[in-house]
This record gives C-alpha cells, sequence and structure tokens, in this order.
DNA sequence: CTATTTGCAAATAATTTGCAGTGCG
DNA sequence: CGCACTGCAAATTATTTGCAAATAG
C-alpha cells in the first residue's frame, strides 16, 4: 500500500507554496518532515515521524516536528484526528448516537438519526476491513457561539499563539 | 437543556446492577462521581467532574474520578471522546474523506465516499447549531487484525491492567 | 474481618516553551 | 547580515501509580 509518487510531489509543492506566501522559511528539516506524512497513509503521530525523520536526518529535534506539524495544520496543509479537546471527554449516553461538534467552543452535543443508523458503509470499507459501527460527527458552530461576536475559545485554536 | 430526572435514575440503576454483577464495591463516591456524569448533556471531562463532585464531597481526589471513570468504561455505561489513541495523529490528505479506524491495533484509514459526503444532516443538528461539514468514522476490525488470532494491542485496551 | 478502595504524593507520557546559537532569504 | 528557526533542556498538562489508612460487604 504506497501513496504514488506524483501525490507526494503535490502534496510538496503545496507546502512550499504556502510556506513562501505565508514568508515562513523553507528550510531542509521542514521539508523533511512534512514529506514524511505527506507520503503516508497512515497517519502518524509526532513521534514516528521524528523517528522516521531522525534516520535521514540526526540531528533534528522533536520539538522542531511538533513546530513543523502545526506549522503546516496553521498552513492548511494537513489536519489531525485523535486529540480534538485537551482532555478525554465521558459520554453516559447509551443508546446509538451521533455527535454535534461545535468549532468554537469544542462543546459536543448528542443526537440521534435513524438515517445516519442505517447508513451502510461496508462496501465503502470492505478494501481495509469488517465494519462493526459507523459514528457521525458534523462539526460546526453552535447557536451560543453563532451568537456571540467573539466564540468562546477553547479546544482548538488555543496551540501555536 | 436538562435530562429527564427519570433517565438518569435508569442509568444510575444501570450502574449499580453493574457493579454489583462485577463484585465492585459500591461506594459513596463512585456514585457521586458517576451520577455527575449520566446527569449530565454535556460530556464533561474528569477534571469538571472532579470539580462538580468536590463541592458536594470535599474530600474526593481527582485520581478517584478517573478510576471510577475508567471502571464504568469497562463496565460498559459510558463511553469516552476525543483522545481515541495516546497521541495526536497527522493527515496531509487533503481532500474531503471519512476513516475506517481499527478497533484492535488502532490504526486508521482514509476512504472516500460520496454517499457520505452528500448526507443532509442540517435538520438533525439544527436545535444546537449550523454544520458546516461532516465526517463519518467506520469502526471495526481490520485485515491484518482479523487474520492475527491475538489483534496487535495498541491504543485503547491498554488502560487499566 | 478482609479484600477493595481511597487520598496523597510522586511518577509518566505527550506536548510546549525559553534561550542562545545557526542559517535562510 | 538580520531575524526566523533550530536544538537543547527545563516546564506544563493530562493521566497513572505505589502505598498506608479507611471502609463496604
Amino acid at each position: 500500500m504506497k501513496l504514488p509518487r506524483s501525490e507526494v510531489a503535490r502534496r510538496l509543492e503545496g507546502f512550499e507554496a504556502a510556506a513562501r506566501a505565508a514568508r515562513v522559511k523553507l528550510t531542509h528539516q521542514r521539508l523533511e518532515i512534512f514529506r514524511e506524512v505527506a507520503a503516508s497513509l497512515e497517519h502518524p503521530d509526532a513521534e514516528t515521524v521524528f523517528r522516521s525523520v531522525k534516520a535521514r536526518m540526526p540531528t533534528v529535534s522533536l520539538d522542531t516536528v511538533y513546530r513543523t506539524l502545526w506549522l503546516a495544520k496553521d498552513l492548511g496543509l494537513l489536519s489531525t484526528l485523535g486529540p480534538r479537546h485537551e482532555s478525554v471527554r465521558f459520554d453516559a449516553n447509551l443508546s446509538h448516537h451521533h455527535h454535534f461538534v461545535c468549532l468554537g467552543c469544542g462543546q459536543a452535543r448528542d443526537f440521534e438519526s435513524e438515517e445516519l443508523d442505517s447508513l451502510d458503509v461496508h462496501e465503502a470499507v470492505e478494501m481495509y476491513g469488517r465494519a462493526t459501527a459507523t459514528h457521525v460527527e458534523v462539526r460546526g458552530i453552535c447557536n451560543n457561539c453563532e451568537k456571540a461576536a467573539a466564540p468562546n475559545p477553547r479546544s482548538e485554536a488555543r496551540r501555536r499563539p
């Protein structure tokens, strides 16, 4: 399972263009770090990227990896999965439900939907494995933040001041 | 926005029953901690639960809150959102896509689906706010873990030995 | 009674930051 | 050449763990 070389190149060009547009320096380490994520299908974490890059460039430091990855995210060149909020959140609602997550304040609310419950995704993911449950996350702006001129800052948007 | 008293009671009964079945002691702090999550619509984190419970029971400690919440999760009485993997994962795929996440090894893979992209969830979430994007997470078992008798342990399933 | 559970304090793991030297534009 | 960028080490934040005292069953 490999990403076509051309796609990696396209992503790297995107990075170079965005960096230039943002007047951000194109250092050797930034290129290597971004290339590592761009060439992967596996959503690596910072530590994994660090180890791979370090093999080719023994002097990089983990903190530069973090700085570069957040930079690339700020430039809109990559997204994150996993921790979207600072800490684990707990949910006592046992019925099958989905989430509406506010991009402004991070608040998550449950909602139920027969239509979403009955989605058939087996075909779409059969190349990877067997699906046992489907969960839909709707992102948007909650009524509260919509009203407030300045959305209540929380969760995201606090990294890299 | 409040949860009907009867639903909170039902959840608490579920907790008591499950605890008894698991021969786990029903302490005052466990009840209070679980009640706090059961009565909330807002998916609190451990710190938030801790502060609320502490107001009524000034001696609880944050680590008991954590222990109790993970216990309730083990008993199947609550689920978690947010960090499902140990660390943040990065994704350089800029096209609109969804994820297949393996419950065995934590590996996440991208997939695209016109059908999922065109889901109309606006009505389902209008009570909460305005939707801007929809992301589907399909959970299941990847071909690799399916084959392996003992799935490669990772991500989840490492908490509470 | 006695095995669990608790609170405390100290330990980890992931991620961030201050600072002085280094290199891109 | 100057200021953004790097590497290092130390700081922070969320969460976990060892242990002696407290308590449910």
